[in-house]
DNA sequence: GCAAAAGTGTTATCTTTACACCCATGG
DNA sequence: CCATGGGTGTAAAGATAACACTTTTGC
């Protein structure tokens, strides 16, 4: 079968960082490529934008395909369209970014024959393409997400405890926070539901469990409320 | 000519939403379509991007076009995609936004031969294909931006009186500010450069006139300085 | 009983908000 | 001399930052 219009057209793809936060590390899906260009280097999941899909379905299906992880938080992050970014022809990249509960996946991300795994984003290894700098705005943009809304949560189960919201904010800020400030302002919010449920067989006092209310922060948007850490 | 691909492409173009500000009014420039569909609808200035350009480059060469505007801020904002937003054929648009110091130029904004205009952003006519959501999206970046970013220099000649950049924050920002307040704080920042001079001819006390400090901010944000109104 | 992490309040400092009058200029 | 917008300070309230010890649990 064959395409054939009047102008040259560019292709189009999705590329998708996923992020995962586990074992207070933040970490990055990442898969090993196959094929040339770049055989064997590692790279962001992503695809070819079909002709009846939006560019969300699109990452959507490839993330779907090659990880199998779906139901995920994603957010268009950037358009990459360099000339040259592709060494064989010219390629337009919409970058996605996802953030998924890892704790409750697990490290289990085997797509449908790729060579996937998990890396942690501040030790990982070369990428291919442009794809190095499509990670650099992720962060950067999760950086400065993280802390006007309430996007971390994305990144913990459903069930977690004070600690482990805080060192998941200390990893993407790049900062320390100070634990007593840092649970004040988390529970004056208000949008941490106290599960009554604690840590189990821990050799050290038992942490209590929260979950995070999206309905009373929808509700609490509604009338002005701005979330901030 | 023909080109022709093993997998139908989309079409891929840029569209710019360009903001300016005069009489205290934010204000978006629009191209009066002459061609079908949406035929003499006002739409967004943008158009299609060629093999050998970026997309950056796609959008400044199509604002030079048909807007005859150069030199000016650009910052890409979003990608559209649906399936449908073209009623002809799949088009994927990349929306870039632009902020033009509208009092240097005037408001002389006539491109090759297409009918163009400045409106009010307030009220504006129905725009073309899904050119509507692209304008709110890109206001709500502007406000967004505009508090964190020295964005809102670009709207303002290069010397302007202090209430000039308080109506710019009140109408982007949709609030009335505190004239002691704002000016305590804009000042405190260090970033205005008293010229030294006045504005001319008013029929009340002369305002001072400033610059913006760009050399200064450039080095304060290497320490770490963050701008906020 | 000890190691390890959970949990908890107070004070000083800084930031934000609210608010009203005199000043300079042109007509 | 009057209309118009320019320019200025202070005090109260709220937010942030700094800081150290007791509690619970498993081994």
């Amino acid at each position: 079968m064959a395409f054939t219009y009047h102008y040259p057209r560019p292709s189009v793809t999705v590329d998708c960082v996923v992020f995962g936060f586990d074992e207070g590390d933040l970490k990055i899906l990442l898969i090993q490529r196959r094929l040339d260009p770049f055989k064997d280097y590692w790279a962001l999941p992503g695809g070819f934008v079909k002709m009846e899909e939006s560019l969300e379905e699109a990452a959507r299906r490839e993330l779907e395909e090659e990880t199998g992880i779906h139901n995920l938080y994603l957010e268009q992050l950037y358009t990459y369209g360099a000339v040259d970014r592709d060494p064989r022809t010219r390629v337009i990249s919409v970058a996605y970014y996802a953030l998924v509960k890892l704790s409750c996946y697990g490290i289990r991300a085997s797509g449908d024959a790729a060579n996937t795994a998990w890396f942690s984003v501040r030790e990982r290894p070369e990428l291919a393409f442009d794809h190095a700098q499509i990670l650099e705005t992720a962060l950067a943009r999760l950086k400065g997400k993280v802390r006007y809304q309430p996007i971390g949560f994305e990144l913990l189960p459903e069930q977690f405890k004070l600690t482990q919201l805080q060192h998941l904010y200390e990893v993407i800020l790049e900062k320390q926070l100070d634990k007593r400030n840092f649970r004040k302002k988390i529970q004056g919010m208000g949008l941490l539901i106290d599960t009554g449920e604690f840590e189990q067989q821990v050799a050290h006092r038992a942490a209590k469990l929260y979950r995070f209310d999206r309905e009373k922060y929808d509700q609490l948007v509604q009338r002005g409320f701005n979330f901030e850490v």
